[in-house]
DNA sequence: CGCCAAATAT
DNA sequence: TATATTTGGC
């Protein structure tokens, strides 16, 4: 019982990371842009795309994107390439219009590799948490994240991971979790070695026991009602760097919010409307999900010493 | 649509 | 290398 709603606690304690948190802006490239922008390997692999500023002779200048982080956003349709997917269900009708004059074949084309940041893949345990291993599917759980650009396919994919992580987990670190803890850190003692280095994937109790829809419990996140500043962000895709690894943190601890400061990082959430409508799920009652900010991300860089986490931790490395 | 397995990219 | 993410098939 008090596990669905202490876990959240307890890993929020734990969480707030002294360490570097660097505000890490999500920054999502229109598609187009991105894919305008980088061109994919000369040589080697068929389908990739990448690469920031070497750019091939042969294309076109893209918009000045500078390599710092100048978020002049391009009036491009940051993000908007995912009516459909998100829509699903229909929703709606189609407008996309577009179609002529410039350009939108962000629908239609490969997007860059979408990169699930601490505070996507959070979000994504919540939804999953909050919808229940019975809903969560991809859809639904895409649905419910709200985020923009996010696609079935990349929901279903991680999902799919997230599913294993939590298998492993529980071959080994469970027990006596029992009740309370669920994340747990599997590991090892024997052997090891870096306890400190899993750990601390907030899996929500409920995921493993389908034996009820779950009914309360879910983020004590505030709804993000009214953003000033349009950040209008969606996941983080094909943005990199070549040069050092950037911060990919994943896994291990993100930061949360102060207990009473107003954290001030910028989080996606989907700027349309879009209504969760739920399907043939008679489970939560009236509460609709709304936007909810995420914490801060936090980054390990590998110049400290702490190495790049993973998503994932495999219980046995 | 959803899940699994493989392939590919980083 | 291992990990992450994508893609195809069932």
């Amino acid at each position: 019982m008090r596990d669905d709603e202490n876990w959240f606690a307890k890993w929020e304690e734990e969480l707030p990371p002294p360490e570097d948190l660097i505000p890490l802006s999500q920054t999502l490239i229109t598609p187009d842009l991105a894919i305008a922008f980088d061109i994919r390997n000369p040589n080697g692999s068929p389908r990739q795309h990448h690469h920031q500023q070497s750019n091939q002779p042969s294309l076109p200048p893209p918009p000045p994107s500078q390599a710092q982080n100048t978020p002049s956003s391009q009036p491009n349709s940051s993000a908007e390439f995912d009516s459909s997917e998100l829509g699903g269900t229909g929703g709606g009708s189609g407008g996309a219009g577009a179609g002529s004059g410039g350009e939108e074949p962000a629908r239609t084309l490969k997007r860059p590799r979408l990169v699930w940041t601490p505070q996507l893949h959070k979000r994504f345990v919540d939804a999953v948490a909050h919808l229940g291993i019975k809903n969560a599917v991809p859809k639904t759980i895409m649905q419910l994240m709200s985020v923009d650009g996010l696609t079935r396919e990349n929901v279903a994919s991680h999902l799919q991971k997230y599913r294993l992580y939590l298998k492993r987990m529980q071959g080994i670190s469970n027990g006596g979790g029992g009740g309370g803890g669920i994340n747990v850190n599997g590991s090892m003692g024997a052997g090891g070695g870096d306890p400190d280095l899993f750990a601390s994937t907030p899996v929500p109790a409920h995921f493993l026991h389908p034996g009820r829809p779950n009914s309360d419990h879910f983020l004590p996140f505030v709804p993000v009602t009214a953003m000033q500043h349009h950040h209008q962000m969606a996941a983080v895709v094909g943005q990199h760097h070549h040069h050092h690894p950037q911060l990919q943190g994943q896994f291990r601890h993100y930061g949360t919010s102060p207990p009473n400061g107003q954290f001030e990082h910028p989080l996606l959430s989907r700027q349309s409307q879009q209504h969760v409508q739920r399907m043939g799920t008679p489970v939560h009652s009236s509460s609709v999900m709304p936007s909810y900010v995420e914490d801060i991300e936090s980054a390990t860089p590998t110049a400290n010493g702490r190495k790049v986490l993973t998503l994932f931790p495999t219980g046995d490395d």
